[in-house]
RNA sequence: UGGGACGUCGUCUAACGGUAAGACUGCAGACUCUGGAUCUGCGUAUCGGGGUUCGAAUCCCUGCGUCCCAGCCA
C-alpha cells in the first residue's frame, strides 16, 4: 500500500512514536476514515485518508473505512458507493469495511447501561426548549424538568422510543453532565433524537438514531482504534468523547485533531458543493472544476499526485490555507514523467506551404516523452496544408515575441523550417490563412547549415488531423478566498463566469485516434490532457488537467500591466 | 463578554534550550527541437512587551490577533 511521500514529521505521527515507546496501546496502531455518506470525498477528505491509511501502514497497523452513517435523512447508497470507489481510486486499502449502524444495538444496551446507572436519562422537552434551557455562551444552562426521572421510568421511556410511540422530536434521551460546563458540548447532550426515517442499511428497523457523540467514540471502542483522528472543530468534543468511553468502562481510543485542508479559490464544504451540484451551477460531483475526488479524477489528476500533495503539505493545528498553485505542482510534476506528449491544435490557423509538393506525405518521427525513454516514439505525418495555433503568430509581433510573423523563420516541432510569406485576410480584415515556404533541407529538426531558430512550434497535419472538444478549465471561483463575500451575498457571488470555457473544432494528431476516456496525454507547449467520458470514437472530448508553464504569458502580462 | 485552540518567509511546513531549514511562489541566469522539463543563484520570517537562562521560535508572565463552539447535523 502506498504512503503519503515525502514522509515527514508531524505531531500525531511524534504522538503514536511516543505511544509505542510507552506500549500505550500494545505498541498497535489502528486508525479508521469515517466519512459520513451523505455527500462525495473531496481534497480535504484526501489528506485525512493519506493521514489515517499513511500512518497506520507507517507503523505496521490498519486502517478501517467506517461509514458515520447515524443520520438516516442525509444519507445515501450512492454516496456509500462514490466513496468506496474514491478510497480505491486514491490507493488505499483498508482492513475493514464497516458502518456506524452496524453498531446501533450495542450502541443502544450501552444507553440502557448509562440509564441504570443514572448517567442519562429521557427529555420531553422539545427542540426550541431544549435550546433554551441550554443557556448561551457566557451563560450556564438550567436543568431539565425531566432530569430526575427514576430508572424504571426512564428505562421504560425508552423502550417506547424504540417501539415507534413517540413522534419525531418529541423525546430526546440525554447523557447527565453538567448544565453548568463552559463547553457546552457538555450541557446535558442529545444521545438518541426520534426519527421515523428509512435508513439506507438498516431500513426500518429503528426510529430512533444516536448522535454522533454518543456512537462515534464506541464506534471506535468496538473496533479497537488506538488513534482516533479528526479535526479541529471537534476539539470541544473530546471532553465528551473521553465521559461516554470512560464512563461505559470499554476501550478507550485517544481523539487527536488536526487542521483541515483550506485551498485558495476552492471551497471545501460539502453542505456547499451539494448546492453547486442541486442548483446546477456544475454538471455534477464530478464535474471537472469540481474539488471532489470524483471531480478531479475526471479532470485527470492521478492518485500519485494527489498523495505527494498530501504528503507535502504536512498536518499541524494551524488554521492556514494552501494555495492552489502548490497542488498544481504536483500534478505537473507526476504528469511530467509519466505521461506520452502529442501535438493538438486548439485554435487552428491554416498555413499552406508554398514550395511542398501537393500531394506528398512524409511520416516524421517524434519522441513520445523526452522524460522517459522507454515510452519510445511514433510517427507524425506532414503535407502541403498544415494547422498552427492562432497564438504562434502576430502579424506585428510585440516585443520577445519570436514565434511566427511574416519574414521571420520557426521549427514546427519535429518537421521543417517554415518562414511566412504572406497573409491572407478575410473581409473583417483578420488573418485567415497563412503562406510560408520550407526548406527541405532541415527534416526532422535541424538545419545542416547550423543557422537557429528562435522557437518551435507545433502543428497539426490538415488532411490527417481528428476533430475534437476541448475543455479548458479556469478555477470555479474567482477570489482567492470564495467565502469572502459582499454585505448579504453568498459565495455564489464568487462563481467565474469563465470556468469553463469549450473549444470545438479542434485539431490532433492522427496517433490519438484511440485515445479512450481516461487517458492522460501532455498538447506539447499546452499542458496535460485527458481524455474524457463523454468521448466516443469518433467525437473525441478532452480536458484540460493543468496548463504547462508559461513564461511567455508570463512576459506579455508584465508587459501589458505596464 | 464563557470555553477550547492556534500565531515561524508571500503560502505551507521543520527546528523539541544551542548557526532559524525545506517546499511552493517570486526575481535573475544557464541550458533546451516544448517560452515545457532540468540546473544555478537571490530574496523575504520567529505577533508585540516583559522575564528566566551563558544562550529562547522553543520555558514563564502579559498584551494583541485569528479560528471553533449555543443542531434532536457530522
Amino acid at each position: 500500500m502506498p504512503s503519503p511521500a515525502p514522509v515527514q514529521s508531524n505531531f500525531i505521527r511524534d504522538i503514536m512514536i511516543a505511544d509505542r515507546e510507552s506500549n500505550k496501546y500494545g505498541g498497535v496502531v489502528r486508525t479508521r476514515f469515517p466519512p459520513e455518506p451523505n455527500g462525495y470525498l473531496h481534497l480535504g477528505h484526501a489528506k485525512s485518508i493519506c493521514l489515517n491509511f499513511g500512518l497506520a501502514a507507517e507503523f505496521g497497523g490498519t486502517t478501517n473505512l467506517r461509514f458515520d452513517d447515524t443520520n438516516p435523512e442525509k444519507e445515501e447508497q450512492e454516496y456509500v458507493d462514490s466513496i468506496i470507489d474514491n478510497v480505491r481510486w486514491l490507493g488505499f486499502q483498508w482492513d475493514k469495511m464497516l458502518f456506524a449502524s452496524d453498531y446501533f444495538e450495542p450502541i443502544y444496551q450501552w444507553a440502557v447501561q448509562l440509564i441504570r446507572a443514572g448517567q442519562a436519562y429521557v427529555c420531553d422537552l422539545n427542540a426550541e426548549e431544549v435550546r433554551q434551557y441550554r443557556g448561551t455562551l457566557v451563560d450556564g444552562g438550567k436543568h431539565s424538568p425531566y432530569r430526575d426521572r427514576s430508572v424504571e421510568e426512564n428505562l421504560d421511556l425508552l423502550a417506547r422510543m424504540r417501539a415507534g410511540e413517540f413522534p419525531d422530536g418529541s423525546r430526546t434521551v440525554r447523557a447527565k453532565i453538567d448544565m453548568g460546563s463552559p463547553n457546552l458540548n457538555l450541557r446535558d447532550p442529545v444521545m438518541y433524537r426520534i426519527l421515523h426515517a428509512t435508513h439506507h442499511r438498516t431500513g426500518d428497523d429503528w426510529c430512533i438514531y444516536p448522535m454522533y457523540d454518543y456512537a462515534h467514540g464506541q464506534s471506535d471502542s468496538i473496533e479497537g482504534i488506538t488513534h482516533s483522528i479528526c479535526t479541529l472543530e471537534f476539539e470541544d468534543h473530546r471532553p465528551l468523547y473521553d465521559w461516554f468511553v470512560d464512563q461505559l468502562g470499554i476501550h478507550h481510543p485517544q481523539q487527536i485533531e488536526f487542521d483541515r485542508l483550506n485551498l485558495t479559490y476552492t471551497l471545501l464544504s460539502k453542505r456547499k458543493l451539494l448546492q453547486l451540484v442541486n442548483d446546477g451551477h456544475v454538471r455534477g460531483w464530478d464535474d471537472p472544476r469540481m474539488p471532489t475526488l470524483s471531480g478531479i479524477r475526471r479532470r485527470g489528476y492521478t492518485p500519485e499526485a494527489m498523495r505527494s500533495f498530501c504528503g507535502a503539505i504536512g498536518v499541524g493545528k494551524t488554521n492556514g490555507t494552501i494555495e492552489l498553485g502548490l497542488l498544481e505542482h504536483h500534478v505537473r510534476e507526476d504528469l511530467n514523467k509519466r505521461v506520452n506528449r502529442v501535438m493538438a491544435v486548439l485554435r487552428p490557423l491554416k498555413v499552406v506551404i508554398e514550395n511542398y509538393p501537393d500531394d506528398l506525405v512524409e511520416e516524421l518521427p517524434a519522441v513520445n516523452n523526452p522524460e522517459d525513454e522507454s515510452a519510445g516514439s511514433r510517427t507524425v505525418p506532414f503535407s502541403k496544408v498544415l494547422y498552427i495555433e492562432q497564438d504562434d503568430f502576430r502579424e506585428v509581433p510585440p516585443k520577445q515575441f519570436y514565434r511566427l510573423s511574416p519574414g521571420k523563420e520557426v521549427r514546427l516541432r519535429w518537421g521543417f523550417f517554415i518562414t511566412c510569406t504572406g497573409v491572407v485576410k478575410n473581409d473583417a480584415g483578420e488573418v485567415v490563412e497563412l503562406r510560408a515556404t520550407y526548406d527541405p533541407a532541415t527534416r526532422g529538426g535541424n538545419s545542416p547549415d547550423g543557422r537557429k531558430v528562435k522557437a518551435t512550434i507545433h502543428w497539426v497535419s490538415a488532411a490527417h488531423a481528428l476533430e475534437a472538444e476541448v475543455r479548458l478549465y479556469e478555477t470555479l471561483f474567482s477570489k482567492e478566498n470564495p467565502n469572502q463575500v459582499e454585505e448579504g451575498g453568498n459565495f455564489l457571488d464568487n462563481i467565474n463566469p469563465n470556468s469553463l470555457e469549450v473549444l470545438s473544432g479542434c485539431k490532433l494528431e492522427p496517433a490519438l485516434a484511440t485515445a479512450k476516456p481516461g487517458d492522460r496525454v501532455q498538447f506539447e507547449r499546452l499542458g496535460y490532457f485527458c481524455c474524457d467520458l463523454d468521448s466516443t470514437e469518433g467525437a473525441l472530448v478532452f480536458n484540460r488537467t493543468v496548463a504547462l508553464k508559461d513564461s511567455w504569458a508570463k512576459i506579455e502580462k508584465r508587459e501589458k500591466g505596464k
